[in-house]
DNA sequence: CGCACACTTGAACCCCCTCAACCCAAGTGG
DNA sequence: CCACTTGGGTTGAGGGGGTTCAAGTGTGCG
């Protein structure tokens, strides 16, 4: 079902709505391909991105449950979206939706608080990216995951990440190789640990918090 | 007057605005603080920018004249604003237009287009700056600029630059130097002129274009 | 005239990338 | 059951694009 929409009360969105599932690998947002269509991930994640001509790629951002899609009033797609594990999503035809949106003013300001919180996130993903450092990165990334946070038992989180390390390596503007050897400098210095390599235990968020603000600059036991 | 807003329609608006100006270098957004104003640019230009405890900044935007500033639905600013030029500003107290979102839905479905272009934008920015070389971000915000044009004589492009080298550095997560030093590099190469620091003539905009979308490889005359 | 500020240019360095090898777990098929 | 493959991850060595540090060049304005 298409819940985390809004309330109850918009029932009738449902009857707009096709639930569709997406198989890993499989990309269902063409980057520049027509905009016909609107999402709302229900279950899964996917990966968003932009893709230069020879092969470099920026990941934009990770849809999870709840995650609105292709809201960009636009005709064109202006990123790629694709399933990084098995993805259930809420389609509508984008003809139907803006149509319904005359009816439901409340709908469109819910939208436009979802595409602030976009745009000011995109703004913090900037200053990452141009200003940051591997590590600041890597512990800004950490960080931001454990507050849309899963398991926290004491002050130590557990993350699962469902992407891999070259997803991460190319949300964060780095190479696998750095996002790799930043983990392992992270586990050595028991900043973290690695159960697994898709799950992360944050030892001392805190410590992360600070260095992802770009304030410790001590702690370098290179 | 406060044009740039809408249609003559919504005259009522104007009731709510009180223009200011601001002088070269006065911050009149202060990041982190309380968003009570809602602005909207009718002259000269301001820098948008986030900033590191130890000084770093990222420029996110230069807003020019049309621009709207603080439609994040957030309670406080999430990037700071200074002037870079004389600047005109119409001020709107956050509450007033908020109430007034409601009686016109247009006005809210131009915000959502607005805040849906942003968007784009900050996107296209993250792969600038996560993905590109010196040469392509230049390339890439020489062509933005041009697009936006002011004096275009057949192919060449004439722009004027009201920001500063390091503005242009940190809004392309580089450094004043490597600035500088592409922009020679353009300039030996045939690409622009520079008719005084804050002119640039654009005298090849098609190869600058592929350059910045990431195509050209060729052309490395180092 | 001279200070302030923006810009340019040069030289050395370094953080991160590139290239390459290796490890490991999960299939897959003989 | 094991050889082989495949994909993700880790680790090492070397190199390079951009930074850092530093000096020099305008240029507007008191």
């Amino acid at each position: 079902m298409c819940n985390a929409i809004e309330n109850r009360d918009l029932g009738r969105l449902a009857e707009l709505a096709t639930v569709v599932d997406i198989a890993p690998g499989r990309v269902f947002i063409e980057e520049g391909g027509a905009a016909d269509s609107f999402f709302n991930v229900t279950a899964g994640t996917a990966r968003l991105f932009k893709l230069l001509p020879d092969g470099r790629r920026q990941i934009t951002g990770f849809a999870g449950s709840g995650h609105f899609l292709g809201l960009a009033m636009s005709t064109v797609y202006a990123f790629g979206a694709e399933a990084i594990d098995q993805v259930r999503v809420c389609r509508f035809a984008r003809p139907k939706l803006l149509r319904l949106l005359d009816d439901f003013p409340a709908m469109e300001k819910r939208l436009l608080d979802v595409a602030s919180g976009e745009l000011i996130a995109a703004q913090e993903q900037m200053l990452l990216l141009g200003r940051k450092t591997a590590r600041e990165r890597l512990a800004s990334f950490l960080v931001a995951r454990g507050r849309t946070g899963v398991a926290r038992e004491h002050t130590r989180i557990l993350l699962i990440l469902p992407m891999t390390r070259g997803d991460i390596a190319d949300y964060l503007g780095l190479t696998i190789e750095t996002v790799s050897r930043t983990f392992t400098r992270f586990r050595i210095e028991g900043l973290i640990a690695l159960p697994s390599s898709s799950e992360v235990l944050l030892l001392d968020a805190p410590a992360l918090q600070q260095l992802g603000d770009g304030l410790n600059w001590r702690r370098q036991l290179t």
